[in-house]
DNA sequence: AGAAATTTGTCCGTATGTATC
DNA sequence: AGATACATACGGACAAATTTC
């Protein structure tokens, strides 16, 4: 599969499922994401293009690499406490007025909302919406 | 030759000549660098090689790359010499729709909206708006 | 302490898709 | 329409650092 065809690319995909996984505190800070090579397995890519994915979650400043040993979460300010939840989604939507003018992107034009709501026993405490613009052009 | 084996590895050499073509002037800002097939022969390596180098100056902000055209020098720029900018905001609003909704708060009740602006070069790359309710206790 | 296994880093070659000239 | 150029993706190979036994 040289080229996604359809839909974005698969670093990309993937990227943004080990961003939640990390954001979310699904995988702990400072503890190891899967090896490359386990990753490789569960997204059925190649070794380059999960390291792609890596590679913008590093300069996001998301995981930091260390050779021979792996790719840890970064510390993150929130994330986890005893008994809270984590609901996840995202989507590809028009970006609003808002998120156009700071993306520098046309009204309308289709980007990348991430979704996370907290709950503690049940109650939503906060909401995060992230906005990305889809392309990113490389890197 | 699987890696450098001798010295730095060879997209980092590669994209300190580029660099310095760049940033000299030999190659002018706004003109074309030579493509990506033309630098594998000109310093016998593989592609993959020449678009990491290429990737290094790109997000370095000194040149900026279209699909089907080229590599294009920088006219000027270069606001900052480093990676990452965050601007933090903090608001109280009105709770939208959606978030009234999610929160369980009466729409138009007052929450606290935390924007973080993610800039690269200058360039918004991430919006993350997050919201909580103000009265409590609970981080 | 040393050897083996694991894991990331670098590099190559090839193939195909997609945008531009 | 054809040629050129960048984008995505695969595969293999070896090097270097770390962990494990």
């Amino acid at each position: 599969m040289p080229t996604p065809q359809y839909g974005r690319p698969r670093y990309l995909v993937i990227a943004s499922k080990l961003r939640a996984r990390v954001i979310s505190g699904l995988i702990a800070p400072g503890s190891l994401l899967p090896s490359e090579g386990a990753l490789m397995v569960e997204f059925k890519a190649s070794r380059g293009t999960i390291r792609h994915a890596l590679a913008l979650l590093r300069d996001e400043g998301l995981v930091r690499t260390e050779r021979g040993r792996g790719t840890v979460a970064a510390a993150q300010a929130r994330t986890d406490g005893a008994g809270q939840e984590v609901d996840l989604s995202s989507h590809i939507i028009p970006a609003s007025t808002e998120v156009s003018r700071l993306l520098g992107v046309p009204r309308g034009e289709l980007v990348e909302e991430e979704q996370i709501v907290v709950r503690r026993s049940g109650k939503v405490t906060e909401i995060i919406n992230s906005y990305r613009r889809l392309n990113t052009n490389l890197k």
